[in-house]
RNA sequence: GGGAGAAUGUCCCGAGCGGCAAAGGGGGCGGACUGUAAAUCCGCUGGCUAAGCCUUCGUAGGUUCGAGUCCUACUUCUCCCA
């Protein structure tokens, strides 16, 4: 793969910021692409209301596409989230209501807008759902058309499979469908919209070959696999989950500063690596800023937490969520930007306990480990460490503003406010 | 259909002669060191109105002063035979 010599943007793009994983005819989508002439998909699970990073490298592959002049397509899998994938899954997924598969489509689909320019034209960007063409399919026509095509032999020795198998674990007949769906997925796109190129995690490798099989056999134009690194950090991680859960792409579940954190958290030995998959700087200024050595990189972190945040959220809550850093961090101010949680004033007055008060504010999960945090040193008032869980909070710990700050460990900051 | 085994702390894996809030590990959180990094070291990791009280070992009963542990039934999963 280092070897070949891309000739379309799109490629070239691609391949020199490390999304590719593998591809099944290089040359052929080059000249393809060379000429503008790429449709590609990548399919998304309703599985959860919005996205999580994992995602997002294929969402960015999808941007780069339509920035080299090509035609994107996202998939909504209104359709195969009622069958459930069964790749890399060591379990079965419970089956989701039509209503909540409903639900989070509504929530995924959002992301999008952000980075991809949706429209009518030859190289704006397409949604669509699954559900359109596999909802109405019939069983039998549907075996006679498609699953003639099918060798279970051949699905049976497929990793999705394979691995269940081995490990004697439950593969259920509606999740060994999965595979026939995706592909035929990708030749309905092929007819439709003239799709020509699958893309996804390395995950999806087989379903994506298969369904370029499928397409051979039910005589569609040639169609392409391109699939991209599955992410971990580079101590190892799966990449996308913090304490607190996945690390979401919508506002309504993980606020811009707190994606922002995220990403200023980076490893020192990812940084290289994300500036690449995750802003659309040039080139030549992630290799300035990757070069950059010791406490440095932060500078660097910085830019990457920004940028990455400004291409889910927006500039401009990108730029308030790394001045609230900024001033948290570095001026070590009490900025008002911090997450804020508001509280009765009478119920200050009444004696409210320290412990509660961080409960309120949702830095602990309950009293109990209130108390232990303050045992390890780890909760603050104002930047001062809390040492007597017996303490409660008063009107003189409350600013002229009518907040105080209450902070767990180094990173975690919340503002009460009086109300 | 017959036989054998398994289910443990609401993240996971896993020990547990009738005295158990229950070993150990992973993960996570906090502290130290740093640079809001990694690595390393230390502490914590059921709930609460907290020197006490309450609720936990698949479900429901039973034996016992006392049950994760013994008995019975049931549920689910695995393996072997058919």
């Amino acid at each position: 793969m280092t070897d070949f010599q891309p000739k379309s943007d799109f490629l070239a793009t691609l391949i020199e910021r490390g999304y590719v994983h593998q591809a099944s005819d290089l040359a052929g989508l080059d000249a393809l692409a060379a000429k503008g002439g790429v449709v590609a998909y990548v399919g998304y699970d309703c599985t959860a209301p919005s996205l999580h990073i994992g995602s997002l490298i294929s969402i960015m592959m999808l941007a780069w596409l339509q920035r080299t002049g090509n035609k994107p397509i996202a998939l909504m899998g209104g359709g195969t989230t009622r069958v459930g994938d069964p790749s890399g899954k060591d379990e079965t997924r419970r089956i989701l209501s039509i209503e909540d598969i409903e639900a989070n489509k509504n929530g995924i689909q959002r992301v999008f807008s952000n980075l991809i320019n949706f429209g009518n034209g030859t190289i704006d960007a397409r949604m669509v759902d699954n559900a359109e063409w596999l909802a109405p399919l019939n069983y039998i026509e549907f075996l006679r058309d498609v699953g003639k095509h099918f060798s279970v032999n051949r699905m049976l020795a497929m990793d999705s499979a394979k691995l269940r198998l081995e490990r004697e674990q439950e593969l259920s007949f509606i999740e060994f469908n999965y595979m026939l769906l995706q592909s035929y997925d990708f030749v309905e796109l092929a007819r439709r919209y003239g799709c020509n190129l699958q893309m996804g995690g390395s995950d999806q490798w087989g379903n994506i070959v298969s369904g370029i099989d499928l397409g051979r056999r039910m005589g569609t134009h040639q169609l392409y696999a391109l699939t991209c690194p599955l992410l971990t950090t580079a101590s190892g991680a799966k990449m996308g989950k913090t304490a607190s859960g996945a690390v979401w792409l919508n506002e309504d579940l993980l606020s811009a500063y707190e994606y922002w954190q995220y990403w200023r958290n980076t490893e020192d030995a990812d940084v290289s690596r994300f500036l690449k998959l995750f802003t659309f700087l040039p080139m030549g200024e992630i290799v300035r800023l990757s070069a950059l050595g010791g406490a440095e990189i932060n500078e660097a972190k910085k830019v990457l937490a920004t940028e990455a945040t400004a291409l889910v959220r927006g500039r401009a809550a990108a730029e308030a969520a790394a001045d609230t850093a900024r001033r948290a961090f570095e001026l070590g101010e009490t900025a008002s930007s911090l997450p804020t949680v508001e509280i009765a004033a009478g119920e200050v007055d009444a004696g409210l306990g320290l412990l509660n008060a961080f409960l309120k504010a949702g830095l602990v999960s309950g009293t109990g480990e209130a108390r232990r945090q303050i045992e390890g040193g780890g909760l603050k008032v104002n930047d001062n460490a809390v040492s007597d869980p017996r303490a409660t909070l008063s009107r003189s710990d409350f600013n002229s503003d009518g907040a105080v700050k209450l902070s767990l460990g180094k990173k975690k900051h919340v503002l009460l406010k009086l109300v």
